[in-house]
DNA sequence: CTAGTCCCATGACATTTGTCATGCCGAACG
DNA sequence: CGTTCGGCATGACAAATGTCATGGGACTAG
């Protein structure tokens, strides 16, 4: 029996050389293929899918999100995640998400076939640079807040343009940076949005 | 006869299933894959290959920089880039760095092999929507010590930081930077750095 | 030669940012 | 119920940042 297999991928290139790819394993069919998050669920059950492939980083509904949606949506179906930059924090988030495996995209391609095979038999797989990395740098020290306004940062603007966004004071932003700053060790707000977002801690 | 080809891309996955998919073609032999571009004007050489295929973004020596060590030394092989991000200076930088074909990852995964055949064959293969982008936006706004100067302070450190990394004193950074900031557009350090990489005016 | 441009630098200044102390409110937990 | 913790806010203050005027040296183009 064929693994039916669902991929999702923003990059067109990377999408299609995949699938090609796994295409060429006897026991994988390569049943669709998305470009980003939000039609997965749907794709999944439509095509009774085994196995979703599922890229990180996705315009759109992210793929953490997507992975859950899969979850809700057909429970009997498993989840990889695949991603180009091995942020620890992602790694927690997809599994708590349900996810069922997560590899980088450094991972030899073969091995990507048997990480397939391995995930559709109900096995976890995990990157195992990564899940020491994981160990590591642990949980997001930051609270909800706090990183919803790091996030807020992320793209230059100052105090006035975020505490408009997040509908908050001036003053409460800087409080926030200010304890965003010494949790994530940086000394300026540039380099804190930097460090969370390698950690994984944003989104 | 068949076109021998060298891939280089720091993703190991992207790399090796650029590969299967390239050497499922009759008449394409991919004869080395690298996975950054400090050896890939050697590869070039020691396989006599006719096309170079480099992603833009890599880890040590960068793909404009090794495009343009192609040229010299086997001026007969063609470069190709592939990138994951569109920016539009980065077209312009490709060319005059000797490059033949620009494409980016969202391209279609059959029109990849068309656009090896093309390249090889002497024409010039540019991404259509980039071509159009590219003329938008231009020449690079930045005098040199301008970019870098900005480029270092992407990574969010403060103004002595740069100073010292740039050999320059506190005063000279400020100045850099705040005439960045007003040929970017940016009313900030940080956005002024988000918006000239968004422009690819940075390496 | 002269004008223009870029690189480098200084000093002064207003604004923004980051820090700290402090307070109120509501929810969670023992 | 009291304590703790997080979200929200204010005000004050030191430090960093961004702006502006200014000037000298090197190099290029007219």
């Amino acid at each position: 029996m064929t693994i039916r297999l669902v991929i999702a991928d923003d990059q067109a290139l990377v999408r299609g050389a995949l699938a090609a790819l796994l295409g060429l394993e006897a026991d994988i069919e390569v049943v669709a293929e998305l470009g980003d998050g939000a039609g997965v669920a749907a794709a999944v059950v439509e095509h009774s899918a085994d196995v979703a492939m599922l890229d990180v980083e996705m315009p759109g509904l992210d793929g953490i999100s997507a992975a859950a949606a899969v979850r809700r949506a057909a429970p009997s179906c498993r989840v990889l995640m695949v991603t180009t930059f091995g942020r620890p924090g992602y790694l927690r988030r997809a599994m708590q998400a349900g996810a069922s495996g997560f590899v980088v995209k450094d991972t030899p391609a073969r091995q990507l076939a048997e990480a397939v095979r391995r995930v559709h038999s109900g096995l976890r797989v995990v990157d195992p640079t990564l899940a020491e990395e994981s160990l590591m740098s642990g949980d997001s020290p930051l609270t909800d807040r706090e990183a919803e306004v790091l996030k807020a940062a992320s793209d230059g603007g100052t105090v006035a343009d975020i505490a408009k966004a997040a509908m908050l004071s001036e003053g409460t932003v800087r409080n926030y940076l200010s304890a965003a700053m010494a949790k994530t060790g940086g000394r300026t707000r540039a380099e804190s949005v930097r460090l969370a977002h390698e950690h994984g801690w944003l989104l």
